[in-house]
DNA sequence: GCCGTTTGTAATAGTTGTGTAAAAATGCAA
DNA sequence: TTGCATTTTTACACAACTATTACAAACGGC
């Protein structure tokens, strides 16, 4: 879960896909191929993109289904149409299945480049930037905006919860001891005598939790630290 | 004032122009037609469009050059470039300016209306519709007349407060930090010491708070800046 | 005089420190 | 093993402190 942008390419000609991906992991993106349109469902079905590239000629079914499928789960999911077929009647029905842009092959690299990135810009105004928002249990928290809703209601965020909740969130599962904290939260050292992370995991339970005296997410490990768990693994 | 989008198109062919008008026209959108550089920068500086199209090849100055200033006031106006240059390097040219989309003549007018659709509704997700007037609880902000209602009665506003404003609607939802609100307000470096900021803030809770202690639309973000939130999201 | 900025001071939110209670682990004898 | 005392660790309310913000009032330019 980092903060770079996750595309998914589907598209079934080996060699393109290789291509691209180069070009755009280059730029920064991280990069999922799907070759198949029975693949790329189950992308879509599993984790969130912040763009869908999409060929329109693949060998199971057709790049509009996709398409529309992509866009009935997230109607504001960016999708760029990238394909052979150029003909007025094909580009027209690319944009009208939702699509947000359209580009024929061949096309010049550094124009592909430019309108992900453009693309990619301009969603950040519109939808959150990717892992910005976490849910677990029957809360969701905003670390771009600095709140969340929890069972009781929204709440305001500080920096320094926030700034515990990423490390958590970005740790689930895992046991942070107090040192690995001290050192990533409070920037001290890793045997600094204080107190301050209990206070903080109590406030987060008051927050999140249904009965804070017994967490579910927010788990002591005695003699370690602290496990954070969203519930699902 | 009625919901249409209001486009400014900038075309020195005269035919060409008005072709696009009626097509658009019959679209419902409100046209406003540019033949020059000169006219568009007028156009630009006395009210808001919803998006700017853009011929590259004008009489009396490059269309660049207008994209260019027409970014700088509106960092989110979309442009679309309309052109006879359809070679490589024009196009990254156009796309690198910040133009939204970019088309060659000779196009599809159905694609091209496709698109022009396309970039508006996007546009709705991140701005307010320009010229039209702006709600949130009991209040109702007019920019385009520096007039707003409250529920203390009418108001007329200073330029500074309408241009913090525009900033506040077209960020809604974001946490907003000094730095930025000085660069976008005040044009001054983003590590500026003042506090010049907090008194509109003061000011505006003033007008459109009923509780000016206890903000529900103008938010403090300790540490980081302020956060409007429009009371929908 | 109108607006916008600077300045000074009060108020406040957010973080950390501290004390006490509770809980868990440990030691050890029976 | 079991039971009980002892020690260690955690929970969390509250106090203390500090950096940041609120905002009135004075100031200054067009």
């Amino acid at each position: 879960m980092d903060g770079k942008y996750s595309i998914l390419l589907v598209e079934d000609e080996e060699h393109i896909a290789q291509g691209l991906t180069f070009n755009l992991e280059q730029e920064g993106y991280s990069v999922t191929h799907a070759p198949t349109g029975r693949e790329a469902l189950n992308a879509l079905e599993s984790r969130d993109f912040a763009l869908l590239i999409l060929d329109l000629m693949l060998p199971d079914m057709s790049g509009l289904d996709i398409c529309r499928s992509a866009r009935k789960r997230d109607d504001r999911l960016p999708i760029l149409i990238l394909t052979a077929l150029g003909d007025e009647t094909h580009r027209v029905a690319g944009l009208q299945h939702g699509a947000d842009d359209y580009l024929t092959k061949p096309f010049s690299l550094a124009e592909f480049l430019l309108r992900v990135r453009r693309i990619l810009e301009r969603s950040t105004w519109y939808r959150p930037l990717p892992g910005s928002i976490y849910r677990f249990g029957p809360n969701t928290v905003n670390l771009q905006e600095q709140k969340a809703m929890t069972s009781q209601g929204e709440i305001e965020l500080t920096e320094m919860e926030v700034r515990i909740l990423r490390i958590f969130f970005s740790k689930a599962g895992e046991v942070l001891d107090r040192g690995e904290l001290l050192e990533s939260v409070w920037n001290l050292a890793p045997d600094t005598e204080t107190r301050a992370p209990d206070n903080f995991i109590a406030r987060l339970r008051k927050y999140f939790e249904a009965d804070p005296a017994h967490p579910e997410f927010f788990l002591t490990v005695r003699g370690k630290g602290y496990r954070f768990e969203n519930g699902e693994n």
